[in-house]
DNA sequence: GGCACGATTGTTAGCGCTCACACACGGGTG
DNA sequence: CACCCGTGTGTGAGCGCTAACAATCGTGCC
């Protein structure tokens, strides 16, 4: 290791080309892969390399070639599974394809938060933005924004004219009512997502769309806000129709995610009602805990790491000139059938 | 917007210069807030800056100043609640700080999968990491790969040399144990996490100390994973012990986790051992959907994001000298008492 | 035997910014 | 009235790297 005794600063690629015997240039060449260079040459770059313990400054390779190499992500809540979920699939997808990436949180609402999350990331120089905006005003203001670079959104519906990537949430949605309908239940109630969400709305209209198909009369939805609480409100309220035994029987229950239709389940359970063999209660997500759920919780999922690594695919599509325009990439998604929509009580 | 026709490339310090009829020195002693500039000559910067739409480059800036302002985040699962409250609070702190962060995910194991994931953020030029690693091999890999830069370790477990944040866990497993005996309970099982992970160890540490001070015999802790499927197993066991009323009466059970805890009541509700009457059962992390367990479940709230938070200004502190040594900075847990440990049935 | 051409290496110029220094100016001080 | 010092501004020199071009050295071919 001895060289020549600056104080402690990181060698740098002049320092390797001494240490070589060579220039600075076919040090670059080695580094980058260039194909004309000697095996012999390369060997001792290498070597030269590897004895000081080089490494490129990646601020003098972004400054010249003007790529960073550095995604950003915009997100709200990514605490909850499924954002979170999908955050991993991203940055497990940036790290093969060679990319940093930096995530920010949403905060403060809609307009300002997100032109101040987009300036923090563009002064970090991001080539191009993943932006998880499942409010449609949020999508929106994003797609007004007019970034300097490409943004790909996540799960922020339809008509942004932005390339997207979701899961094909209608389609889950009809995938549960029909179950419930084939289970030989005569209507299925819903208890939706807050407004203003894509994802939301997408699910109630899937519910609404096979019941319309099928001639059958569409409950009132109930509406959560995706909180265990909420659903359990609104549990409450649908225990409370089945036990006056009022308007069309309460048998079967889409509930737009998994954490409210655990409310659900508990207020159902303490109304006495029993899960399913009085009302079938269905969720959407999959999270984890929904197999353990007071019955297992039959519900739809999402591939959220794929979500995820689709996403920066098409981001890195767009950036590198693969790709153009507005297209939207659908993920299908899975119906796992477990204990809350069986004939057979299982707890 | 006109200005000279370059093609289209982003404007530069010398173009704002230019056009404000300063040097380029004085765009950048307003831009990075120098005293000596007559408010005049501010204020035609910046709004020469404005019609520009001018932003410095980072790769330049980071160049000459050897500060690339930006951070490296090692965690393991970032699925879960709790990493991924704290991943939360961290980028927030960062972001406040004027930091930009990067994930990583480890993959492989131990050694070499650390050792990846750290080249890949140093060649970004990170100026220092925070890893959480709660395996105890992992956070000793760590320790030992003598990293360029301040690393500060989260739930990495006590004598690994670095600095260090984490959850008082032994004494949130205190707080559960003696909550547990204060109700009556003649002793108190455990569920333990896998061998291996200082929060599991912690945990059961805390529990075990507790009951040596009081003279009380400590159960055999039985094992799992985290997962609510390993919970599930071990409640059956517990399960087992109630309705054969063998051996130390099963009265209360700690378990390690929230989601195991679910398990746990899954196995004791299917037993037909109802909680709490027969069996009170606490948990530990408080995940969201906890207070909608059947029954609401007792456990102790770790706050995810503050110990995000301390741990981006404990590795801000390092990297700008601000602090140098081991401390290990220990956050506070919380007892949250619900109706899975009350004498009277919630659900 | 000379020349074209590809393989291999070196030389030179920046990329856009900050730092160190120089310079100009004005008002107090001895 | 010369001098000093603080304020405000400009000039020049890189930071460490890659891209473009230039130079050198063979080798094969006519």
């Amino acid at each position: 290791m001895a060289r020549s005794a600056e104080v402690s600063r990181p060698p740098t690629m002049a320092d390797v080309a001494r240490e070589a015997g060579v220039s600075h240039q076919t040090v670059s060449r080695v580094l980058s892969g260039h194909p004309h260079v000697r095996p012999a040459t390369r060997a001792q770059v290498t070597a030269a390399v590897d004895r000081l313990g080089y490494r490129r400054n990646p601020a003098a390779r972004a400054l010249v070639t003007r790529r960073t190499r550095t995604l950003g992500v915009i997100a709200v809540n990514t605490t909850l599974y499924g954002p979170a979920s999908t955050m991993a699939g991203l940055h497990e997808a940036a790290r093969d394809e060679g990319y940093l990436v930096s995530a920010v949180t949403l905060r403060g609402d809609g307009r300002q938060g997100l032109k101040d999350a987009v300036d923090h990331l563009s002064s970090w120089g991001v080539e191009g933005v993943v932006a998880l905006t499942p409010q449609r005003t949020t999508g929106q203001a994003l797609a007004r924004l007019d970034a300097p670079f490409p943004v790909v959104s996540v799960e922020g519906g339809d008509q942004l004219g932005l390339p997207a990537v979701s899961l094909d949430q209608e389609r889950g949605a009809r995938m549960v009512t029909e179950h419930l309908l084939a289970a030989g239940h005569a209507t299925v109630w819903h208890v939706a997502g807050p407004d203003g969400w894509s994802e939301s709305e997408a699910r109630t209209a899937g519910w609404r769309a096979v019941l319309r198909e099928r001639g059958i009369a569409a409950p009132p939805p109930l509406q959560g806000d995706w909180s265990p609480l909420s659903g359990y409100r609104a549990g409450q309220e649908l225990a409370g129709h089945v036990l006056s035994g009022q308007g069309p029987g309460v048998t079967a229950v889409f509930v737009a995610n998994d954490q409210m239709a655990l409310g659900v389940l508990r207020a159902l359970r303490e109304a006495g009602v029993r899960t399913p063999e009085r009302v079938a209660v269905a969720g959407f997500d999959d999270i984890p805990e929904a197999e353990f759920f007071p019955p297992p919780l039959t519900t739809v999922r999402q591939d959220f790491g794929s979500i995820g690594r689709r996403s920066i695919r098409l981001l890195i599509d767009h950036i590198e000139g693969r790709a153009r325009g507005a297209e939207h990439v659908l993920v299908e998604p899975q119906l796992i059938v477990r204990g809350s929509t069986r004939g057979v009580a299982e707890v």
